[in-house]
DNA sequence: ACAGGATCCTGGGGGC
DNA sequence: TGCCCCCAGGATCCTG
């Protein structure tokens, strides 16, 4: 049993509200978890998880019941980011980890605060405060490992590839030299590099003025070192103004990001190039739509 | 091994 | 007005 005043609670489903405002979050790539990140710390650390409640819907991967048992009573120690992973280190080595997937919001609100439809997961603080879930597409998820072994063994399945600063330039110009994939591709695969997204490769690619579709072996060392530091450079702007906000994303502290209104040429399709006037196009590349400058990303070169 | 495509999911928007 | 289809794109699984 958990400490005095503790309980768990596992109703089958939290309140829905099918006529509520859906609030579509931004997607949520590195800068947006970051901000998350920065945002939930403060507000989390030290603090004793003293109530579950798990919502009927199956998130990507399905909350398991004895994990409330397991985290009630616990104290969050630490809230790291890793990727887009999000990382809860609890006493008792076990960490609580959540994506948030294409919609997913992590927000601290007090225990009174109107519940908002598509939550999934509340989990009740110290001092009446809650730590929520909400996925309304439910692209994302909430894990229980068990210790940090088990989390690296997790991240080594799924071989998650490096934080995007200060990226070894031999690692980096290795990665692009055994690929016929295309630099989109490359930006996209979490094993190359982790953290970066759909927004934020098109950002990149711009700001190296690369063209996405260049294909990583056909990149000289010169390219390859201006996109390694093309990387860096805009994923830190975007930090610096926590992220993008796309409708209504928000970060954990219901806090907008502005860092959409610098894009130079995600959804700017049609739009003169900030740099040359050329009208920005958009092409289907990786599978994703990809905006970019035709003349200051020429196709070779 | 590698690359590309399908899959999951919901709400918004365009076409007719 | 309403229906249908497509689109958005994270990770992950499947196919060629």
């Amino acid at each position: 049993m958990g400490p005095r005043g503790t309980e768990v609670v596992s109703r089958g489903s939290l309140p829905y509200n099918p006529a509520g405002v859906v609030e579509e979050g931004a997607v949520p790539e590195l800068p947006e978890v970051e901000t998350v990140v920065r945002d939930l710390r403060p507000h989390l650390t030290g603090r004793r998880i003293t109530s579950i409640e798990s919502g009927r819907k199956a998130l990507r991967k399905p909350w398991k019941k004895r994990w409330n048992a397991d985290l009630l009573g616990q104290t969050i120690r630490s809230v790291e980011r890793r990727g887009k992973w999000i990382v809860c280190r609890l006493d008792g080595d076990r960490r609580l980890v959540f994506h948030l997937g294409m919609t997913g919001q992590l927000t601290v609100a007090d225990a009174g605060a109107e519940r908002e439809s598509h939550t999934h997961l509340i989990f009740g603080l110290e001092g009446l405060r809650q730590l929520r879930f909400r996925d309304y597409r439910r692209f994302g998820s909430a894990t229980v490992y068990e210790s940090p072994a088990a989390l690296e063994q997790f991240f080594a399945r799924a071989r998650l590839g490096p934080e995007p600063f200060g990226l070894d330039a031999t690692y980096w110009r290795s990665q692009l030299a055994r690929t016929a994939r295309s630099l989109k591709a490359v930006l996209l695969d979490q094993r190359v590099v982790a953290g970066v997204g759909n927004i934020y490769a098109d950002e990149t690619l711009f700001q190296a003025r690369l063209h996405p579709k260049v294909v990583g072996r056909d990149l000289d060392a010169t390219s390859a070192d201006r996109l390694r530091r093309a990387v860096a450079t805009v994923l830190n702007r975007a930090i610096a103004r926590r992220g993008s906000t796309i409708r209504n994303y928000v970060g954990g502290e219901g806090l907008t990001g502005s860092y959409q209104r610098e894009f130079r040429v995600y959804g700017r399709t049609g739009e003169p190039c900030p740099r040359c006037g050329a009208p920005i196009e958009c092409l289907r590349v990786a599978g994703r739509a990809t905006h970019f400058c035709p003349q200051c990303q020429p196709a070779r070169g």
